[in-house]
DNA sequence: CGCCGACAGTAACCATTGGTAACTGGCTAC
DNA sequence: GTAGCCAGTTACCAATGGTTACTGTCGGCG
Protein backbone atom coordinates (compact mmCIF):
# COMPACT_ATOMS: atom_id res chain seq x y z
CA UNK A 1 0.00 0.00 0.00
CA UNK A 2 1.90 3.46 -0.95
CA UNK A 3 0.80 5.73 2.11
CA UNK A 4 3.94 8.09 2.17
CA UNK A 5 6.08 10.00 0.31
CA UNK A 6 8.70 7.69 0.13
CA UNK A 7 6.98 4.99 -1.38
CA UNK A 8 5.20 7.39 -3.76
CA UNK A 9 8.51 8.80 -4.93
CA UNK A 10 9.93 5.12 -5.39
CA UNK A 11 7.11 4.07 -7.28
CA UNK A 12 6.98 7.06 -9.41
CA UNK A 13 10.69 8.21 -9.98
CA UNK A 14 13.03 6.20 -9.60
CA UNK A 15 15.27 7.63 -11.89
CA UNK A 16 16.37 10.59 -9.35
CA UNK A 17 15.60 12.43 -5.69
CA UNK A 18 14.02 15.41 -6.55
CA UNK A 19 11.01 14.01 -4.03
CA UNK A 20 13.93 13.59 -1.15
CA UNK A 21 13.57 16.53 0.83
CA UNK A 22 17.22 16.55 1.74
CA UNK A 23 18.32 16.83 -2.26
CA UNK A 24 20.58 19.77 -3.08
CA UNK A 25 18.36 19.60 -6.66
CA UNK A 26 15.86 21.41 -5.11
CA UNK A 27 18.28 23.84 -4.46
CA UNK A 28 19.27 24.37 -7.91
CA UNK A 29 15.84 24.38 -8.80
CA UNK A 30 14.92 26.92 -6.41
CA UNK A 31 17.90 29.07 -7.97
CA UNK A 32 16.72 28.46 -11.71
CA UNK A 33 12.92 29.19 -10.80
CA UNK A 34 14.57 32.84 -9.21
CA UNK A 35 12.38 35.21 -10.30
CA UNK A 36 14.78 37.25 -11.99
CA UNK A 37 17.18 34.25 -13.10
CA UNK A 38 15.62 32.88 -15.77
CA UNK A 39 15.20 36.74 -17.50
CA UNK A 40 18.99 37.17 -16.92
CA UNK A 41 20.41 34.36 -18.42
CA UNK A 42 18.03 34.25 -21.53
CA UNK A 43 19.45 37.99 -21.83
CA UNK A 44 23.13 36.85 -21.70
CA UNK A 45 22.26 33.41 -23.76
CA UNK A 46 23.00 35.94 -26.81
CA UNK A 47 26.24 37.17 -25.57
CA UNK A 48 28.30 38.74 -22.91
CA UNK A 49 26.76 41.81 -21.40
CA UNK A 50 27.39 44.69 -18.96
CA UNK A 51 25.77 45.04 -15.66
CA UNK A 52 23.75 48.20 -17.09
CA UNK A 53 22.60 46.60 -20.15
CA UNK A 54 21.41 43.81 -18.12
CA UNK A 55 19.55 46.15 -15.72
CA UNK A 56 17.64 47.65 -18.61
CA UNK A 57 17.46 44.87 -20.60
CA UNK A 58 15.48 43.31 -17.69
CA UNK A 59 13.32 46.46 -16.91
CA UNK A 60 12.48 47.67 -13.18
CA UNK A 61 15.01 45.40 -11.28
CA UNK A 62 16.21 47.16 -8.06
CA UNK A 63 20.67 47.08 -8.53
CA UNK A 64 20.44 45.25 -5.58
CA UNK A 65 18.79 42.71 -6.26
CA UNK A 66 20.40 42.56 -9.58
CA UNK A 67 23.61 41.94 -8.06
CA UNK A 68 22.12 39.35 -5.51
CA UNK A 69 21.12 36.96 -8.59
CA UNK A 70 24.31 37.83 -10.70
CA UNK A 71 26.39 36.78 -7.61
CA UNK A 72 24.57 33.74 -7.07
CA UNK A 73 24.67 32.58 -10.72
CA UNK A 74 28.59 33.41 -10.58
CA UNK A 75 28.56 31.40 -7.30
CA UNK A 76 27.09 28.58 -9.16
CA UNK A 77 29.27 28.54 -11.93
CA UNK A 78 26.64 29.74 -15.14
CA UNK A 79 27.74 33.06 -15.43
CA UNK A 80 31.15 34.15 -15.47
CA UNK A 81 32.39 38.04 -14.20
CA UNK A 82 34.94 39.91 -15.67
CA UNK A 83 36.43 43.31 -14.06
CA UNK A 84 38.18 45.96 -16.34
CA UNK A 85 39.71 48.66 -14.13
CA UNK A 86 38.28 51.49 -15.79
CA UNK A 87 37.24 54.55 -15.62
CA UNK A 88 33.80 54.61 -15.43
CA UNK A 89 34.28 50.97 -14.46
CA UNK A 90 32.98 47.78 -16.71
CA UNK A 91 31.86 44.86 -15.51
CA UNK A 92 30.99 41.85 -18.16
CA UNK A 93 28.91 38.86 -17.31
CA UNK A 94 29.15 35.72 -19.66
CA UNK A 95 27.75 32.77 -19.99
CA UNK A 96 30.11 29.62 -18.79
CA UNK A 97 29.69 26.36 -20.71
CA UNK A 98 26.85 24.94 -17.78
CA UNK A 99 25.36 28.04 -17.89
CA UNK A 100 24.66 27.74 -21.83
CA UNK A 101 23.24 23.80 -21.48
CA UNK A 102 20.68 25.22 -19.13
CA UNK A 103 19.51 27.32 -21.83
CA UNK A 104 17.10 25.02 -23.76
CA UNK A 105 15.90 24.02 -21.06
CA UNK A 106 14.52 27.64 -19.24
CA UNK A 107 13.69 28.51 -23.13
CA UNK A 108 11.52 25.92 -23.90
CA UNK A 109 9.40 27.03 -20.26
CA UNK A 110 9.79 29.93 -20.93
CA UNK A 111 8.25 29.65 -24.46
CA UNK A 112 5.42 27.47 -22.74
CA UNK A 113 4.46 30.84 -20.40
CA UNK A 114 4.51 32.98 -23.78
CA UNK A 115 2.13 30.68 -25.37
CA UNK A 116 -0.39 29.92 -22.49
CA UNK A 117 -0.57 33.39 -21.51
CA UNK A 118 -4.09 33.51 -23.31
CA UNK A 119 -5.48 30.41 -22.03
CA UNK A 120 -3.95 30.98 -18.10
CA UNK A 121 -5.46 34.43 -18.27
CA UNK A 122 -9.05 32.55 -18.95
CA UNK A 123 -8.56 29.78 -16.40
CA UNK A 124 -8.17 33.25 -13.91
CA UNK A 125 -11.08 35.28 -15.01
CA UNK A 126 -13.78 32.17 -15.10
CA UNK A 127 -12.01 30.89 -11.46
CA UNK A 128 -12.45 34.23 -10.19
CA UNK A 129 -16.16 34.68 -10.97
CA UNK A 130 -17.34 31.40 -9.73
CA UNK A 131 -15.91 32.46 -6.49
CA UNK A 132 -16.66 36.25 -6.80
CA UNK B 1 24.46 51.30 -30.83
CA UNK B 2 22.80 48.82 -28.36
CA UNK B 3 22.93 50.61 -25.73
CA UNK B 4 19.48 50.41 -23.74
CA UNK B 5 16.77 47.77 -23.14
CA UNK B 6 14.29 47.63 -25.77
CA UNK B 7 17.03 48.11 -28.13
CA UNK B 8 18.33 44.71 -26.80
CA UNK B 9 15.40 43.34 -26.65
CA UNK B 10 14.02 44.09 -30.12
CA UNK B 11 17.44 43.06 -31.51
CA UNK B 12 17.56 39.43 -29.61
CA UNK B 13 13.91 38.27 -29.11
CA UNK B 14 11.35 39.53 -31.58
CA UNK B 15 9.37 36.25 -30.72
CA UNK B 16 8.29 37.47 -27.30
CA UNK B 17 7.77 39.76 -24.78
CA UNK B 18 8.65 38.24 -21.66
CA UNK B 19 11.48 41.33 -21.37
CA UNK B 20 8.50 43.47 -21.44
CA UNK B 21 8.47 44.26 -17.41
CA UNK B 22 4.86 44.87 -17.85
CA UNK B 23 4.17 41.22 -19.76
CA UNK B 24 2.05 38.69 -17.85
CA UNK B 25 4.52 35.96 -18.70
CA UNK B 26 6.66 37.00 -16.19
CA UNK B 27 3.75 35.71 -13.44
CA UNK B 28 3.20 32.80 -14.82
CA UNK B 29 7.14 31.90 -14.76
CA UNK B 30 7.09 33.72 -11.25
CA UNK B 31 4.39 30.69 -10.56
CA UNK B 32 6.29 28.24 -12.61
CA UNK B 33 9.46 28.87 -10.64
CA UNK B 34 7.57 28.84 -7.09
CA UNK B 35 9.38 26.33 -4.53
CA UNK B 36 6.81 24.02 -4.53
CA UNK B 37 4.81 24.29 -7.70
CA UNK B 38 7.27 22.32 -9.78
CA UNK B 39 7.09 19.22 -7.34
CA UNK B 40 3.85 19.24 -7.11
CA UNK B 41 2.94 19.33 -10.80
CA UNK B 42 6.05 16.38 -11.27
CA UNK B 43 4.31 14.35 -8.85
CA UNK B 44 0.87 14.81 -10.34
CA UNK B 45 2.49 13.80 -13.70
CA UNK B 46 2.03 10.25 -13.07
CA UNK B 47 -1.84 10.58 -11.82
CA UNK B 48 -4.41 11.84 -9.34
CA UNK B 49 -3.28 11.84 -5.95
CA UNK B 50 -5.22 13.16 -2.44
CA UNK B 51 -4.02 15.97 -0.58
CA UNK B 52 -2.12 14.31 1.84
CA UNK B 53 -0.14 11.86 -0.49
CA UNK B 54 1.21 15.16 -2.42
CA UNK B 55 1.89 16.52 1.29
CA UNK B 56 4.20 13.31 1.99
CA UNK B 57 5.43 12.73 -1.62
CA UNK B 58 6.81 16.47 -1.12
CA UNK B 59 8.08 15.97 2.11
CA UNK B 60 8.48 18.73 4.91
CA UNK B 61 5.75 21.48 3.40
CA UNK B 62 3.82 22.75 5.36
CA UNK B 63 -0.38 22.27 4.39
CA UNK B 64 -0.84 26.06 4.63
CA UNK B 65 1.92 26.63 1.79
CA UNK B 66 0.93 23.31 0.01
CA UNK B 67 -2.62 24.62 -0.14
CA UNK B 68 -1.67 28.21 -1.44
CA UNK B 69 0.29 26.04 -4.19
CA UNK B 70 -2.32 23.90 -5.26
CA UNK B 71 -5.32 26.88 -5.02
CA UNK B 72 -2.93 29.17 -7.34
CA UNK B 73 -2.60 25.68 -9.80
CA UNK B 74 -6.23 25.38 -9.75
CA UNK B 75 -6.85 29.16 -10.37
CA UNK B 76 -4.34 28.84 -13.40
CA UNK B 77 -5.87 25.92 -14.74
CA UNK B 78 -3.05 23.40 -14.66
CA UNK B 79 -4.75 21.30 -11.92
CA UNK B 80 -8.30 20.28 -11.17
CA UNK B 81 -9.87 19.90 -7.53
CA UNK B 82 -12.52 17.30 -6.59
CA UNK B 83 -14.00 17.14 -3.48
CA UNK B 84 -15.54 14.18 -2.04
CA UNK B 85 -18.39 14.59 0.30
CA UNK B 86 -17.39 11.70 2.34
CA UNK B 87 -15.91 11.25 5.76
CA UNK B 88 -12.93 11.43 5.99
CA UNK B 89 -12.99 14.17 3.60
CA UNK B 90 -11.58 13.21 0.29
CA UNK B 91 -10.04 16.02 -2.21
CA UNK B 92 -8.32 14.84 -5.14
CA UNK B 93 -6.02 16.30 -7.57
CA UNK B 94 -5.66 15.61 -11.60
CA UNK B 95 -3.50 17.72 -13.92
CA UNK B 96 -5.71 19.46 -16.55
CA UNK B 97 -4.27 19.21 -20.36
CA UNK B 98 -2.82 22.58 -19.73
CA UNK B 99 -0.89 21.02 -16.61
CA UNK B 100 0.31 17.75 -18.64
CA UNK B 101 1.46 20.04 -21.65
CA UNK B 102 3.63 21.79 -19.06
CA UNK B 103 5.07 17.90 -17.75
CA UNK B 104 7.75 18.01 -20.95
CA UNK B 105 9.63 21.62 -20.07
CA UNK B 106 10.20 21.13 -16.51
CA UNK B 107 10.95 18.00 -16.41
CA UNK B 108 13.37 18.89 -18.96
CA UNK B 109 14.33 21.35 -16.17
CA UNK B 110 14.66 19.42 -13.29
CA UNK B 111 16.30 16.66 -15.04
CA UNK B 112 19.16 19.37 -15.90
CA UNK B 113 18.84 20.00 -12.39
CA UNK B 114 19.78 16.89 -11.40
CA UNK B 115 22.39 16.14 -13.56
CA UNK B 116 23.93 19.09 -12.60
CA UNK B 117 24.42 18.61 -8.64
CA UNK B 118 28.01 17.84 -8.71
CA UNK B 119 29.37 20.50 -10.77
CA UNK B 120 27.29 23.21 -9.33
CA UNK B 121 28.40 21.97 -5.92
CA UNK B 122 31.64 21.99 -7.02
CA UNK B 123 31.47 25.60 -8.52
CA UNK B 124 30.00 26.79 -4.78
CA UNK B 125 32.81 25.25 -3.59
CA UNK B 126 35.86 27.39 -5.93
CA UNK B 127 33.59 30.23 -5.11
CA UNK B 128 33.40 30.00 -1.48
CA UNK B 129 37.09 29.11 -1.05
CA UNK B 130 38.71 32.11 -3.17
CA UNK B 131 36.29 34.69 -1.61
CA UNK B 132 36.81 33.66 2.05
C1' DC C 1 -21.57 6.87 26.04
C1' DG C 2 -17.21 9.13 25.39
C1' DC C 3 -12.78 9.43 23.25
C1' DC C 4 -9.48 8.99 19.52
C1' DG C 5 -7.91 9.35 15.09
C1' DA C 6 -8.17 10.28 9.87
C1' DC C 7 -8.40 13.90 6.43
C1' DA C 8 -8.13 18.41 4.59
C1' DG C 9 -7.44 22.03 5.67
C1' DT C 10 -7.53 27.14 8.78
C1' DA C 11 -5.64 30.70 12.22
C1' DA C 12 -2.32 33.14 14.53
C1' DC C 13 2.13 34.16 14.64
C1' DC C 14 7.14 34.89 13.45
C1' DA C 15 11.42 34.95 10.35
C1' DT C 16 13.34 35.56 6.11
C1' DT C 17 13.37 37.46 1.94
C1' DG C 18 12.38 40.66 -1.77
C1' DG C 19 12.10 45.33 -2.87
C1' DT C 20 12.71 50.68 -2.55
C1' DA C 21 15.18 55.00 -2.12
C1' DA C 22 19.19 57.13 -1.29
C1' DC C 23 24.19 57.15 -1.17
C1' DT C 24 29.49 55.98 -2.52
C1' DG C 25 33.89 56.57 -5.24
C1' DG C 26 36.89 57.53 -8.85
C1' DC C 27 37.46 59.99 -12.83
C1' DT C 28 36.20 62.67 -16.97
C1' DA C 29 33.78 66.00 -19.71
C1' DC C 30 31.52 70.66 -19.46
C1' DG D 1 34.27 73.00 -9.84
C1' DT D 2 30.55 70.54 -10.33
C1' DA D 3 27.66 67.39 -12.66
C1' DG D 4 27.42 62.79 -14.38
C1' DC D 5 28.68 57.92 -15.50
C1' DC D 6 29.11 52.96 -13.90
C1' DA D 7 28.61 49.42 -10.70
C1' DG D 8 27.38 48.76 -7.12
C1' DT D 9 26.36 49.30 -1.37
C1' DT D 10 23.59 50.73 2.86
C1' DA D 11 19.72 51.37 5.54
C1' DC D 12 15.23 50.55 5.74
C1' DC D 13 10.41 48.52 5.01
C1' DA D 14 6.69 45.47 3.15
C1' DA D 15 5.46 41.11 1.71
C1' DT D 16 6.02 36.48 1.58
C1' DG D 17 7.14 31.95 3.29
C1' DG D 18 7.16 28.91 7.05
C1' DT D 19 6.01 26.84 11.78
C1' DT D 20 2.92 25.36 15.31
C1' DA D 21 -1.41 24.77 16.87
C1' DC D 22 -6.24 24.27 16.11
C1' DT D 23 -11.05 23.04 13.61
C1' DG D 24 -14.96 20.00 11.98
C1' DT D 25 -17.08 15.71 10.91
C1' DC D 26 -17.78 11.05 11.54
C1' DG D 27 -16.65 5.93 12.16
C1' DG D 28 -14.53 2.71 15.19
C1' DC D 29 -13.03 1.24 19.89
C1' DG D 30 -13.48 0.56 24.76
Amino acid sequence: MVTNGEHLAAKFFDRGDVFDPDCPTRLILDRIGDKWTVLALLLLSKGPLRFTELRDGIGRVAPKVLTQTLRRLERDGLISREVFAEVPPRVVYTLTPMGESLITPIRAVSDWAEEHVPAISAAQNSYDLDNA
